[in-house]
DNA sequence: GTAATTGCAAAGGATTTGCAACAGT
DNA sequence: ACTGTTGCAAATCCTTTGCAATTAC
């Protein structure tokens, strides 16, 4: 069930084989609502007694994100992380917690007017945007975090 | 001349060694206007006749960004840019073309407010941010090229 | 002189690719 | 049957690290 017959629609329609791999892979992406590594969906797979190389798994990723399925992240960890679009406001902002590094998605349909203006003053035609804000999140505020600044403090005020 | 005086003043008050390979590479990337990356600045310093291990680079690029002189960004390339801060207004948003590549740099306060606003609203405490608009750039547009978008036009509606 | 940096090469982690065996249509 | 996928290992890319030789202070 769920919604990995979505994918296998994309794929005859590609003309592209429906292999259990795949299945599972997707399956695996749909049901969760985090933002998956390629290791945590490799270890979701050995836990539910699938044995899929990591290739496969790369392949597959490429091929949901493709579709349209799915979205590839990047928070600047080294690595990417996968999300699906399924019964969610479209997801474009991201709250990430310094301290606990914690991802909370958000939504403003104030800041999608304001940023798709910004870009078209510029004589820029946007399709998609990613908006990353780092700081604290409530709970490690609320623990007593503080916000830490690195080297100078503000240095261009000294130039 | 340049900048990189404020580079060599940080390093004494750290009690760091100025170096002739820091400062070579200082000035290379306070001397540029772009986004420059690791391998554009090797080049750049072997043009100039200086010969400089990668090791250094990097591990001067990493005490540059420390000095809060140099920032560091990821456009999802793969590797990491950096970018002085000097004689800027603070550039927190980048608009990438996806057509030719090129990253013009903007800034506008509005957006900065509503950003602040939402990210509050969430029990956030921001500190800074990054936000990436990819579209085309005004020439790409002129150019007659087109938004491509892949695989299913918009496969949520279809749910 | 002492402590830190440099440069090379090796290691590291994420991702990709080549290719023979295999599975989907 | 034919085409595309899988899985493994090797390769690749960016970046970091270990260590002996060198340089800054």
């Amino acid at each position: 069930m769920s919604f990995v017959h979505l994918f296998r629609r994309y794929l005859r329609e590609q003309g592209l084989p429906v292999t259990q791999q795949r299945e599972a892979i997707a399956e695996v992406v749909f049901s969760s609502s985090e933002h998956l590594s390629v290791d945590d969906i490799e270890t979701r797979l050995r836990e539910q007694g699938e044995r899929i190389g990591k290739a496969t798994i790369y392949r597959t990723l490429e091929t949901l994100v493709k579709s349209g399925l799915v979205e590839e992240h990047d928070f600047g960890e080294g690595f990417k992380r996968y999300e699906h679009l399924f019964g969610q406001k479209p997801v474009r902002e991201h709250l990430i917690c310094t301290e606990c590094g914690k991802v909370v998605d958000m939504h403003s349909t104030e800041l999608h007017r304001v940023q798709e203006e910004a870009a078209r003053q510029q004589g820029f035609l946007p399709s998609r945007y990613r908006l990353q804000i780092y700081g604290l999140c409530a709970e490690c505020r609320a623990a007593g975090a503080e916000l830490r600044w690195e080297g100078l403090s503000c240095p261009i005020e000294t130039i």
